[in-house]
RNA sequence: GCCGCGUUAGCUCAGCUGGUAGAGCAGCGCUCUUGUAAAGCGAAGGUCGUGGGUUCAAAUCCCUCACGCGGCACCA
């Protein structure tokens, strides 16, 4: 074609309010900005043809849907401007350390990392030194511009430079893939893009250099480890500085700063991953142990105990013992005072002992579903860099139960576990959650018949509850499907809590079974299920998600009452006796301090209800009730007063009932 | 487990390039009898995580280990 037919080719484009205009062929998203309006061109980042982010200087030679974007299409310049970033921040490194070799460096939820390989470590004064770089960089408003190279050139290319991760890069790209290589300036990376138009459109008062943390090449333990640098950008400065806020706020509902300072519990190096509780703490637990023990027990539950020291034989049984010997604590009597040579574990996990339950004596199908739970404490030797708080420890409850049941009975034991699932976790004061459904992994046992139906029977069950949920195919164990149930927490996080997991491979190999209505064994499935998951995690779950500040019913200590004059320390006497006769944990405060000095130093310990009592108090039989966080008062008949307090103590479930 | 950083009084933290430790709050004692987020005064409190090394001299520099923190990997 020449050149004279190539310039009268045009293409049609359909603007996002319906015009449609005539453009050149090979008009770029630039060229069409700059035909619509001169600030547009200006504020313009990147377009979308025909449903695809493209930057604004790829040639566009079809007809097509065209969109302008500017910085105030938030998820869009949220995303380009994080992108860019990062490769602002691996130029700026490169041109600080010019020995630094660059990896990748994606965009991830609030930011970016990026990963370098260099010698010596990164310091938090390097950080300044390169966002120092960065701006220099954003100032010279270099522009973006972009090739595509076949895939020998590139490999040259970073052979030439000695990029051997780029190299690596170059090679992952499948066949018949593109090969972007992308330019700022004068520096140089290898990236499928999209990009902002020029380094001036990332907001150079608008993003932050966070953290530096070691990372493996790939995510693979084996492979080097590298620096990761990780950054944070926005639109405006104002949004940073919001991020930065919610960060702080988020730090201040630490469960391992709270857990200081509420004294509800610690940890020490003698024990690393091992929860001393304190009274408040272990007050906390016993209210929400007590709550599930109640609620397992009206499910229909059967609650049991097992051993905690167990010989390996049955682990090595259960198959626990080749997988997770290396996590397993191994318990072992001096040799000399041992009888005989035996080699025990602290349990890692109550399932084994739970059939060895199941298996004492004959059932039968008028047993199943046999539903056992146990508060079980189990231990593991966890890796010593995931620990974290009560997070994940070593030693650790769970909220356990095994059903040993038929498959035509997994649909409705599911569906009753989801149900108590979500009234417990609303009760607990979550109102979201999702589900997970793991399916049939690659490597199984079992008929594809059998897992259609097991399959079927969760899928059935989750819409039989009505509950969100995403499939996740091929996550499942070898041995069966499973759920994972996700809550979101007050400040918009998630945990996985949850779990529901069929199993056919646990009853077999140890030899679990039941007899029919045939007459003939059978084997029964065995659903392992867990709703707070272990006690402790939880726990930490319940202080970040009310930053300390629990409901009345959950609270270690519920009551204050405090005494403006000793006077009145009589009757604070009488007012405590009273709420702690119908169970309120409440306290009274004689010391000899200002009403001032009890509230600030109550309402700092979260107590969520204090009750100030005076001469006027005392002699019209009232209380001054005062609530965490609020300045107002509220002077009531202390009678009328400890009905209300008793009745809000009371846990849901009990109050339910009532 | 891996990379980096950290560990000083009960808590939060100072202590620069080496000269054997400071503050605030809490705790303790005394005074104050108090009205809704800190009354006043006083005395006390630390083998500077562990073990080793360098040095005339180490909280400070080097090494070891432990634990913690931020990530990565792992999470039956």
């Amino acid at each position: 074609m020449s050149d004279a037919a190539e310039a009268i080719r045009e293409v049609r484009i359909t603007l996002p309010d319906g015009a449609v205009r005539a453009y050149p062929a090979g008009v770029t998203g630039a060229g069409i900005a700059e035909s619509l309006s001169k600030s547009l061109s200006k504020a313009a980042i990147a377009a979308t043809v025909n449903g695809r982010l493209t930057d604004l200087s790829q040639p566009i030679t079809e007809n097509s849907a065209v969109a302008i974007h500017t910085i105030r299409d938030e998820e869009i310049a949220l995303g380009l401007i994080r992108h860019d970033a990062a490769h602002i921040m691996a130029r700026a490194v490169q041109e600080l350390w010019p020995d630094v070799k660059v990896t990748i460096g994606p965009v991830i939820e609030n930011g970016w990392y990026y990963d370098f390989d260099r010698a010596e470590p990164f310091t938090t004064e390097d950080l300044a030194l390169i966002e120092k770089k960065m701006r220099e960089i954003i100032a010279l408003r270099d522009p973006v511009t972009t090739e595509v190279w076949d895939r020998d050139r590139a490999v040259r290319h970073y052979e030439a430079l000695n990029e051997p991760y780029k190299v690596e890069l170059v090679g992952m790209i499948p066949e018949g893939q593109p090969i972007r290589m992308y330019w700022h300036g004068h520096w140089q990376d290898l990236c499928r893009g999209p990009h902002l138009a020029h380094t001036g459109q990332v907001p150079a008062d608008a993003f932050k250099l966070m953290s530096v943390a070691g990372a493996y090449w790939r995510g693979d333990s084996d492979r080097p480890m590298l620096q990761r640098i990780y950054g944070t950008a926005f639109r405006t400065k104002d949004d940073l500085k919001a991020h930065l806020f919610r960060l702080e706020e988020a730090a201040k509902r630490d469960h391992r700063k709270l857990g200081r300072e509420m004294k509800l519990f610690h940890m020490q190096e003698e024990a690393p991953g091992m929860v001393f509780w304190h009274p408040e703490g272990w007050t906390l637990y016993r209210a929400l142990e007590d709550y599930m023990r109640r609620r397992l027990r009206h499910a229909g539950y059967k609650e049991i105990r097992t051993p905690q020291v167990v010989d390996r034989k049955l682990w090595e049984a259960s198959g626990h013992w080749e997988a997770y010997q290396e996590h397993m604590f191994l318990v072992e009597v001096e040799e000399e005072a041992a009888k005989e040579k035996r080699v025990n574990a602290l349990k890692p996990m109550n399932c084994p002992c739970h059939v060895q339950v199941y298996n004492q004596g004959l059932k039968s199908y008028r047993d199943l579903p046999l539903r056992l739970a146990e508060f079980g404490a189990c231990h593991r030797y966890e890796p010593s860099g995931s620990m974290h708080g009560l997070m994940r420890v070593r030693g650790f409850t769970q909220d356990d139960a095994h059903i040993f049941c038929t498959e035509d009975q997994i649909e409705s034991e599911c569906a009753a576990f989801i149900a108590l699932l979500s009234s417990v976790y609303k009760d607990l004061g979550f109102e979201k959650f999702d589900i997970k459904l793991s399916t049939r992994p690659e490597v199984r046992i079992g008929s594809d018949e059998t897992w259609d139906k097991v399959e079927g029977a969760l899928e059935n069950a989750i819409l039989q509850v009505g509950a969100p949920y995403q499939v996740d195919p091929g996550e499942g164990a070898f041995y069966g499907p499973k759920l994972d149930f996700k809550l979101t927490d007050a400040i918009g996080r998630e945990w996985q809590c949850g779990t529901f997991q069929v199993d056919a491979q646990l009853p077999e190999r140890l030899g679990a079974e039941y007899v029919g209505e045939d007459g003939d064994k059978h084997r029964p499935y065995m659903l392992h299920r867990a709703i707070l998951g272990s006690f402790e995690r939880f726990t930490g779950v319940l202080i970040e998600h009310y930053a300390g500040r629990f409901p009345l019913w959950l609270a270690p200590r519920q009551v204050v009452v405090a005494p403006i004059v000793s006077q009145a320390n009589d009757y604070a006497d009488q007012v405590v006796m009273a709420l702690r006769a119908k169970g309120v944990r409440a306290e009274a405060d004689l010391r000899n301090e200002k009403i001032n000095y009890k509230v600030r130093e109550h309402s700092l310990a979260k107590v969520p209800v204090i009750l100030a009592v005076g001469a006027r108090e005392v002699e019209e039989r009232t209380v001054s009730i005062r609530r965490l966080g609020e300045q107002r008062t509220e002077e009531r008949p202390v009678d009328l007063a400890m009905a209300d307090l008793i009745a809000e103590a009371t846990p849901p479930d009990l109050a339910r009932t009532a």
